[in-house]
DNA sequence: GATGAATGAGGGTTCATTCAT
DNA sequence: TATGAATGAACCCTCATTCAT
């Protein structure tokens, strides 16, 4: 159904072998993404992984430990790229550009590396079982951001709200983007190869958060 | 078939022939939107939906034809049933009254019918493959109540918005809680078997729509 | 891929129990067959031989035994048809009499029960596990025509040949009508619902076997 | 592919790998032939494939894409090893030369190959739906045999006959003694162990075709 | 390091037959 | 007598993984 994009080394040159071993491992990663956006960890088939990565089953079986284990490393790796995503975020320039930064670098992810978003939905629409490891970190910078939050409402820059699920909010809108993209791009009429528009997406949700958020 | 939600078994009793057999592919229904939500259609079993319905693998398939046609069914009644979802909402008291309700249902429905929203978004996230059938009058719904939407910015109700992407912001906001459940209670703390907390969630989303969309 | 003909009931009228029972078997029988005939006793199913009778499997298996045994009944009754079919056939008139009456019958069968000689032809090519039982009577039967054939050798009306390869010789051909009727239709160009020329093919054979057996 | 006439596996020896691996198809084939003569498509299994191969059912599946494939490449090089049957038959030397050629090739093929001609007499009993793509070129050869026998008429060789009918008599009787081979042990005394006469049965049946075609 | 061959477990599904009414 | 429901065995085939070179 999908067509299957084979994701290729661009050019390996006259690299050390360990270098070429360790793209070929960044190969992989990117073919499992897909692979297990679509269908999940078990949906997932080793050799529609293998096929998404140009080699062999056998040759991927080499270079992974199993299956679970892949799952498991591209799962960390989307965490932590996801952590990544706020470096340099200003916090103390008041909501208003706090917010516009954080949903525009939210929706510019989401719109860039949907299946990443979409494996990690998936996996937590299945219980998260892979996740909770990784959470714990995660749920410390949750309730920094809420305490930020109530911060504001403390100032009277924004009305008091639930800070918790201002954040469940945000992440759910601009996660859709990538979640529900094909119907999104069904309901508006974008045909399958044009990219959605970010700066009219990301400007329609801020103004709506900011908009809601006033005193 | 249209308003039939999913039911679990009730009580066989000493019912008649005909009602059990009804009541059974009501099990098996609610069996399969179950696995489905968890590993999608083809990480989906039918050992699994045997197990969770309680039955044996052969009497599950003396019951359906295929797991693709089960798929297809319990896709095809949860997209009725999310019709029938705002069977006698009002359209014309404003956007207040209405977007209240709106949510409310949307609310209510992710918190009680988890799975169904979690199979819904899982068909979506992987292409929709067997949805674009059943599209086309989803559409025509979207479009009027983008009419409807536009009509409010007309006459000066709510500010001007792009009325599909507020719909879409709804939508994911709302099914949030049944998509994300497993995150929202790791974050919030509260533990699996205690219900969310439905009046809260659909004053806070509520709050934040009304307020975001004044003129 | 063929076309499964229904064989049905002629009329029922307002026979007794017993008599309706019996004429179900006849259908039952006939469709059995025609069902062994196209795939053999392992490749036919209860289920085709239910639906070419008209009737549920469940009531098949009310009127059989077993796939077996039905099958044993029908190559049976096969048998017996094929013995009757000689009867009357005048002996003692010359080779030529008794040559042109026995193949216009063979020939005549062939054409009109095709399913009966496959299914018998199917028996023995896999070796014949139950005609076994049968076929006592038969070899009697073949050796009597062999002397028969070899009496009229020693009469010089016909020139000396191994009289059981000439029986071969004279089934092969004829049951040829029926086993390979698709090959012959398809090589001579006569569509699937024209019957093939029972005349002319009678004649071409009896004209080769009495000419081949010249003195 | 053409030439390659069914073998068992000779020797495996120290043998290279890539004809390891050709042998082990060829073993494959043989025993799916066996299978699919005695039981039909339908009714041949992969596990009785398997077994008579020597191999498990898994290995046998790594070798071949589907049971439906197997057969049809069995079929098509059953096919093709007939038409190889006859290079170098001598056209020009007359009818009887031609003839008698011809009738001790198939006789012999016949006592050599009998599985491959049930398989293929199977197929054509059942309506041949995969012989369809295969039988073009076969007609051609069939019509060419048919302008030489008339041309032999023509000279005043042989008497007129319909030259189709002829053809297919002499396949009928010649393939018999694979089809029926069962049968003509048990009306003939011969045990199962022990051949049957090829030069008896090709001389008698060379007689009677070229007696009965005296002019 | 790399790769064709192999495999045990399990996938979805059909089967002839029996059960229960 | 008749029939829906049920079932254990078997069906063809794919899977993630390991073996052997």
């Amino acid at each position: 159904m999908a067509t299957a994009a084979v994701v290729t080394l661009r050019h390996v040159g006259r690299g050390d072998l360990a270098r070429k071993r360790g793209e070929l491992r960044d190969v992989i990663r990117a073919a499992a993404i897909v692979e297990f956006a679509e269908h999940g960890l078990r949906g997932a088939s080793t050799q529609g992984i293998a096929d998404r990565a140009g080699i062999s089953k056998t040759k991927l079986h080499y270079y992974i430990a199993s299956k679970e284990e892949l799952y498991a490393e591209v799962l960390t790796q989307i965490t932590a790229t996801w952590a990544d995503l706020f470096e340099g975020i200003a916090l103390d320039n008041g909501p208003e550009a706090f917010l516009s930064d954080y949903i525009a670098r939210k929706v510019r992810f989401s719109l860039t590396h949907p299946a990443e978003v979409r494996l990690f939905t998936g996996e937590v629409m299945r219980g998260a079982p892979m996740l909770h490891k990784v959470w714990a970190g995660s749920r410390e910078a949750t309730l920094r951001a809420s305490r930020l939050i109530d911060g504001w409402a403390d100032q009277g820059l924004i009305r008091r709200v639930d800070p918790l699920l201002l954040q469940f909010h945000i992440w759910a809108m601009t996660e859709a983007y990538a979640v529900m993209a094909v119907e999104a791009r069904f309901m508006s009429g974008v045909p399958e190869g044009t990219a959605l528009n970010e700066a009219h997406i990301s400007a329609e949700v801020t103004a709506l958060v900011l908009r809601g958020l006033r005193p």
